[in-house]
RNA sequence: GCGCUUGUAGCUCAGUUGGAUAGAGCGCAGCCCUGCGGAGGCUGAGGCCGUGGGUUCGAGCCCCGCCAAGCGCGCCA
């Protein structure tokens, strides 16, 4: 376990120990102890760590808080680590660190390297982490940008959490849509080769469709002319799906976003994988008959509502291939956790997943939904309505060529996904220099920087002694540099990836104060090797949070 | 009407799951280039945390009501 983690809870552990001895002294009575924690204070003279327990303990035991804090603090015994135990009003025990073991964790930094940030949460178990999955019938639009970033930002997290992640995109290729989508290319096929043809009224009217059937035509012409009608639709169909994943990918990977496994809706009817699952919950009373559809009880399971599974004309819902899509991941594939990514749009969509998951058989809770709020794009004052179907589209693409991955990875990044946030395409592209992107990636080209010039000078930190770096903003940068292993566990935790942009303001900040106030390579012998040490540990951290947030981390800029 | 989400500085947003004097960026008013990258550092002004109650030693955070915004409430996905 990484040094920092262990530390808070070794003092979790001194600190239910004192109190368990207080309780045989009878010093406090017998009560239930409240949840132990610490936390740290936002006051920097109230040190590194601090507990509230006396506080807590007081309310059931009716002795004045300052009196537990100080009896505590008296049996809290010497660490390595802990420099000083202070009682503090109006019942605070606050710890300080001792600034040799701060300094120490340089060098631990440095040996652990690019696993500095990596922590054993997970335990190896399985989890597997779908988003994006975008219907394959248009290209992928600014929303679905947050989504694809959110969804590859916390895979990252969770694998350095100790988590064993699969990444998943989920095709939608079968299904009323993708019919809808197949006859509106045919139309536009047609009409491309001259032959007089309507769109249906549901249709796909955007360019992209015209433009995908004239491309069709320069590579395959007229051949699907030639077949009977549903034939044409169905195999021109296969030809322009396969091109709109295509498309969807290099959008995705434009942006630093992949996957490892590509889920074929279709394939759940194939290999009888839904045929099994229907049976299932027929078998488990959950489907009734009504209105001469297939409904699934979900009323019966605390849902406000009932759903249809099959419908009238027998053709079988969305919600029928989400619930074999998950039979799948949970039963057939064992994950032991399954994290999926939704737009906002699809929050009705949650209860009753969640209620058939639990009429399956599984926990409900190893079901767990990110909903990602909308994004509104604008351009300066004017709006932009965003639909697939009305043909205005501002797609992922344009947005990516213009404010660049990183830019646009850290700017979905950094608020959280409950709240919805505007897109100004403008505003942007004006100001992208003051995207804090460029701050924090310009401490890093900064560290490197001084990695050359100390190379050019034919100095490093080899033999450095690390103890000497007891200045304010060395041990500031040295504290904010231990914060990563918990910034992983939260995010890991809460699965609340826009902790990390604020983060990586922060560890930018320091290092940027510690810049101005310490010279690094000069002619002192001894802080020179120390100072380096300490760079090249900063650099090991900012670019293991770039790293998590899927941005570049720039030798030079 | 019901459900979910949101409401914190002029603007955009954080707030470590109930703790100490509520923070950051942009903007605004100033200051700092005889040294490793000024895409930088430092200082200041700016707040009834939507609103009204409640819970307790203690509330931006928990409970109830109300107001406002977004999304959903299909045999669409």
């Amino acid at each position: 376990m990484s040094g920092i983690l262990a530390l808070k809870k070794r003092l979790i552990e001194l600190l239910t120990q004192a109190v368990g001895e207080l309780q045989q002294q009878g010093k406090l009575p017998a009560v239930t102890l409240p949840e132990i924690n610490v936390e740290h204070p936002q006051q920097p003279e109230h040190g590194d760590y601090a507990s509230s327990l006396p506080l807590k303990l007081a309310r059931s035991t009716g002795i004045d808080p300052l009196t537990i804090a100080s009896e505590i603090a008296d049996l809290m015994v010497a660490t390595p680590e802990v420099g000083s135990v202070v009682v503090a009003p109006p019942g605070f025990i606050n710890f300080s660190l001792k600034n040799d073991w701060l300094t120490g964790q340089v060098e631990s930094i440095l040996a652990a390297g690019d696993t500095y940030g990596n922590i054993d949460l997970g335990g190896g178990s399985r989890v597997q982490i779908e988003y994006v999955s975008v219907n394959p019938t248009g290209p992928l639009h600014v929303g679905h940008g947050r989504g694809a970033i959110l969804g590859s930002t916390l895979a990252n997290v969770l694998t350095a959490a100790g988590y064993q992640v699969e990444r998943e995109y989920y095709i939608n290729d079968s299904g009323r849509q993708i019919d809808n989508f197949r006859r509106s290319l045919y139309v536009r096929y047609q009409q491309s080769l001259g032959v007089d043809s309507e769109m249906p009224t549901e249709g796909y009217f955007g360019g992209y469709v015209v433009d995908l059937a004239r491309a069709i035509v320069a590579d395959e012409g007229d051949r699907f002319l030639k077949m009977p009608e549903p034939e044409a639709v169905q195999k021109l169909g296969e030809v322009g799906l396969a091109r709109m994943i295509d498309s969807i990918r290099s959008d995705l990977e434009l942006l630093g976003v992949g996957f490892d496994v590509w889920f074929s809706e279709q394939s759940l009817y194939d290999s009888g994988q839904y045929q099994k699952v229907m049976a299932l919950l027929q078998q488990g009373g959950h489907l009734t008959e009504k209105e001469g559809a297939t409904w699934f009880t979900s009323t019966a399971l605390g849902d406000d509502k009932d759903n249809v599974v099959v419908r009238g004309d027998g053709s079988p819902t969305y919600f029928a291939s989400d619930i074999a899509y998950h039979y799948d991941k949970f039963v057939s594939r064992k994950f032991d956790r399954v994290i999926n990514i939704w737009g906002a749009d699809h929050q009705g969509h949650i209860s009753r997943m969640k209620a058939v998951v639990g009429a399956l058989g599984i926990p409900p809770e190893q079901l767990q939904v990110i909903i990602s709020q909308m994004v509104t794009l604008r351009r300066g004052d004017e709006l932009v309505r965003v639909s697939k179907r009305s043909g205005d589209i501002i797609t992922l693409r344009e947005l990516v060529e213009e404010v660049g991955s990183d830019a646009c990875r850290f700017f979905f990044l950094s608020r959280s996904a409950d709240s919805q946030m505007d897109f100004d395409l403008e505003l942007a592209k004006k100001e992208s220099a003051d995207n804090p992107v460029y701050y924090v990636q310009y401490a890093h080209a900064r560290i490197a920087s001084i990695l050359r010039l100390a190379r050019e000078r034919g100095v490093s930190g080899q033999g450095g002694d690390v103890s000497v770096l007891v200045t304010e903003p060395e041990l500031t940068l040295i504290r904010k540099m231990l914060l990563l292993p918990e910034l992983v566990e939260t995010v890991a935790e809460t699965l609340e990836p826009h902790h990390l942009t604020y983060y990586a303001v922060d560890l930018a900040t320091v290092f940027h104060s510690f810049y101005k106030n310490c010279r690094v390579v000069s002619d002192d012998r001894v802080l020179t090797p120390a100072r380096l040490k300490l760079v090249e540990a900063a650099k090991t951290v900012l670019s293991r949070t770039l790293g998590f947030m899927g941005m570049t981390a720039p030798e030079k800029m």
